[in-house]
DNA sequence: TTCGCTGCAAACCATTTGCACCCAT
DNA sequence: ATGGGTGCAAATGGTTTGCAGCGAA
């Protein structure tokens, strides 16, 4: 679970966007904006939709969609398409700073890591055509570990 | 368009692929193959049944997609998916060499790069894992230099 | 003669949208 | 009181699949 301060800081964010873009505050989307942040890993709508069925019941899978778009466009969530058919949220701390993935096509385990010097690469690359770089995705797909031992086909 | 002998050598491990797994050739998958391997680019399943339908009108779409996922399978080409919902395959070449894509949000023009360096970076972070690299994808999000120019939110 | 392949249409299914009511501003 | 937000159900749309007939091996 992220440090409090930095949540203080998403929510602070996502404030910031909301009235800049005349956007409302309500209810439900302050108990998904809250469940998402406070979540670690790669959530689908349908799984953080789940969560807060528990709790709270009536709120419709829809508003988590609509919410969860509001997030990627204000910056504290990545969209991320693996290969399972859903699109997954991540929230990626204050700094902005994100890791990359590196997936099993086997089991489906997701790792995760962080390397400076590919990160200062691509901003290189970025650089040499004149892009201002927004967003990255980085995921490499092989085969874990136990899925080798295990044998495969 | 890529050389021949590039186009040769693809078609040869196509059809190994086929016999190695009791499948066969037929008339449409040729066709749909040869159409692919010569277009350069990332197509999507209903691009290049368009492109088929003016000298080949009766080949499905469905028969498309079949033959794309077997030349994905095969590891001839390489799924893609960026930000329009389609899912787009690009042959990458007889070495098995890819590259990276860096693409605009604003405009939506994809750009192409290869970096050894990140290519050996990469691999390392694999090895260090234990995982048995099959694939990557990497992706830079940004805006290019004309949308930059001409301004927008 | 097998058994995979094809085109078609129907099925899938994650995501989006229309609508009537609700509520923050 | 505005006009955006919500839940629901229906619509969307790219991709997959069932099926009956076809064709490669």
């Amino acid at each position: 679970m992220p440090k409090p301060s930095a949540i203080n800081h998403a929510m602070q964010k996502y404030g910031e966007y909301l009235t800049r873009h005349g956007l409302k505050s309500t209810v439900q989307r302050e108990i998904i904006v809250n469940e998402f942040l406070r979540t670690k890993g790669h959530l689908s709508a349908d799984e953080l939709h789940s969560r807060l069925r528990v709790s709270h019941s009536s709120i419709g899978l829809a508003t988590v969609y609509r919410t969860l778009k509001i997030l990627a466009e204000a910056g504290l969530a990545h969209e991320r398409r693996f290969k399972d058919g859903y699109s997954r949220y991540e929230y990626t701390g204050p700094d902005g700073m994100h890791h990359d993935h590196i997936v099993c096509v086997g089991c489906g385990q997701v790792e995760e890591f962080e390397n400076k010097e590919i990160e200062t690469l691509q901003r290189q690359e970025a650089e040499k055509r004149h892009f201002k770089m927004l967003d990255h995705k980085f995921e490499i797909y092989g085969i874990c570990r136990q899925c080798q031992e295990r044998g495969g086909e």
